[in-house]
DNA sequence: CTTAATGTTCCCCA
DNA sequence: TTGGGGAACATTAA
């Protein structure tokens, strides 16, 4: 569930439900939810509730919350506690779940942001950009779901910024032209932004804090769209494995 | 029964 | 150091 676009519209519906409550308990059902410790955070105060990378960042008082939403997880508001709830938050008004069913999910107090994640999509200036992506051998797609090359972009969204860029998963960075490398900086925010007006995509169970479903799957492109016609030029839309994900594009629109 | 799924991390090899 | 491949983690759905 969990990409930019989705924690930025998890963190937005929580925001104005979260900033300024008191946490007053914390509960967690799971030990692999905390990986290591629960966070002692009773009694602090929610400060700011925003996105990082393709996190929820949950500013207190004192520290960060880093919920890292894996492949299935959702932040809620409710008290009830359903079989993957893996943890829960009561605060001083309402209550905070984190449901996981696949449990690749985390919640996390830090002093500051991880320093291994790479700059924000939606910030970087497009000349650094084009620099960053110079000098790098790899194939483009796995750059993309790199979060130290970009924070924040997964499996969705790099093939369908991939497609609007038309350009090949499998290109050489390095050997990708300043023009091209510009229209793929274009395609990374247009893709995001687009998508989150759209409330994220979802394809199987995302939701917001909120429970409202996200509409910008009507919209892919390519994601899940193997066998069926290109909307652009009619090929069919073919899947491969790149970086040992799912690779859906167009072989006519996307060359090398 | 097999395969794949919005992710990350760790290990191995070139 | 960089880059690629594979496995592992846990659970569900097709």
């Amino acid at each position: 569930m969990p990409e930019l676009p989705e924690a930025e519209t998890i963190a937005r519906s929580l925001a104005p439900r979260l900033e300024g409550r008191r946490i007053v308990d914390v509960e967690f059902f799971a030990r692999r939810a905390h990986g290591g410790r629960p966070p002692e955070v009773a009694g602090r105060r929610i400060r700011r509730v925003r996105r990082y990378g393709k996190q929820v960042m949950i500013e207190l008082d004192r520290g960060l919350l880093f919920v890292r939403l894996g492949m299935t997880g959702s932040l809620l508001l409710r008290a009830g506690a359903g079989p993957y709830t893996r943890a829960r938050f009561t605060l001083d008004q309402g209550t905070l779940c984190f449901d996981d069913v696949r449990q690749f999910g985390s919640i996390r107090l830090m002093d500051r942001p991880p320093e291994h994640l790479g700059p924000d999509p939606l910030e970087i200036p497009a000349t650094q950009f084009v620099d960053r992506l110079r000098g790098r051998r790899a194939q483009v797609k796995r750059l993309l779901l790199d979060q130290s090359f970009l924070r924040g972009i997964g499996n969705i969204y790099a093939d369908e910024i991939l497609f609007r860029a038309r350009m090949h998963p499998k290109a050489v960075a390095a050997r990708i032209s300043p023009l091209r490398a510009r229209r793929l900086h274009r395609a990374i925010v247009e893709i995001l932004s687009r998508a989150i007006k759209k409330g994220g995509s979802s394809i199987s169970d995302y939701v917001d804090g909120e429970g409202r479903q996200g509409f910008f799957q009507i919209q892919h492109k390519v994601y899940g769209k193997q066998g069926t016609p290109c909307q652009k030029c009619g090929a069919i839309i073919r899947r491969i494995v790149v970086a040992q994900r799912g690779t859906h594009y167009c072989p006519t629109c996307q060359r090398i």
